[in-house]
DNA sequence: ATAATGTCCTACTTAAATGCTCGGATAAAT
DNA sequence: ATTTATCCGAGCATTTAAGTAGGACATTAT
């Protein structure tokens, strides 16, 4: 079991799509800036992303990446699995050959344990995360310290209405 | 976060120190054979676990290991702590000074994550892993496995009797 | 056309951790 | 004195994370 920026990052960078949902495409230079993440680096995740059906993207200017379902029906635990970091506590794949094909001592034990973890990042969509008031505090922060360049342009004003239509 | 087999090993290995409490030291070189784990790797777990006072040592022949606590009174969550094997989701260690000083999109979640495992994990103490049907099974399979040399010597008699009182 | 802006893709690099092995020192029992 | 065990340190192969670099392709605006 894994849980590292990887699998955070993955999951920010995937609540900032949502809320900034209806604002058309939203760029990943955008998303680096306002999460502090490497340009190149959030790339790499979006392609995984992108492969599990969970963002579509808009090449050319203009261009970005869209929430692919309903916030409603994407939950943490894809979002982290499609990262390839699983959350399963076992180290055999709950197959229970853990110790020279027999089942060890502990193998329930991170059975249960992966449950938990499972069922609990399942539960947890990004519509629910959207709402929180801790979520929508640094949020607003976060618009705050960047939304510099956002309505300067013409073509980003239309671009903003265009999308919300 | 992250839980390789560098902690289920910790907690396997204690977890047979529970199992054959009142036995006298165990060595590592049982636990070794019975639960297939280096007995190299076996002496770092330990050490760590020493210092942490979860075992205490006798050392020379006979010698082994044994619990420093009651087994109601050990956690799977120390054992796992002990071996530096952090259950904290957050990249922060909850400081929330997540991104670049302050708190990032996510860190209320990984917080909420923390807490899940790690009231979870304490709230499973060696005893009660020892009374499991899934443990005691796995646990009698390895006994009877490994029993062989156990009562071959009058000695080791001699010894599991001089425990026993 | 062409320049700018984005995604897309591959390969490389650095740092850290895991899971071991090996060699030897020390303590205690036979 | 020899055996049995814990102690202790160094080292090593492998994997992964996290980020860099460079370029190809698609799309829009000039």
């Amino acid at each position: 079991m894994r849980l590292t920026t990887k699998g955070r990052y993955a999951v920010t960078a995937m609540l900032d799509l949502a809320l900034h949902e209806g604002q058309g495409p939203i760029s990943l230079a955008d998303i680096s800036e306002r999460q502090g993440i490497s340009l190149s680096y959030l790339e790499q995740l979006f392609a995984k992303l992108r492969r599990n059906e969970l963002v579509k993207s808009v090449r050319g200017p203009g261009g970005g990446y869209q929430l692919n379902h309903e916030k409603q029906a994407i939950s943490v635990a894809q979002v982290v699995d499609a990262v390839n970091e699983s959350v399963e506590a076992t180290g055999c794949a709950r197959q229970g050959d853990c110790q020279s094909g027999e089942t060890c001592l502990t193998h329930h034990l991170w059975c249960d344990l992966s449950n938990q973890i499972h069922s609990f990042l399942n539960g947890i969509s990004l519509a629910d995360l959207v709402v929180r008031k801790d979520v929508k505090d640094v949020a607003d922060r976060q618009d705050r310290r960047h939304s510099s360049q956002v309505f300067l342009t013409a073509t980003d004003s239309l671009r903003a209405d265009k999308a919300a239509v």
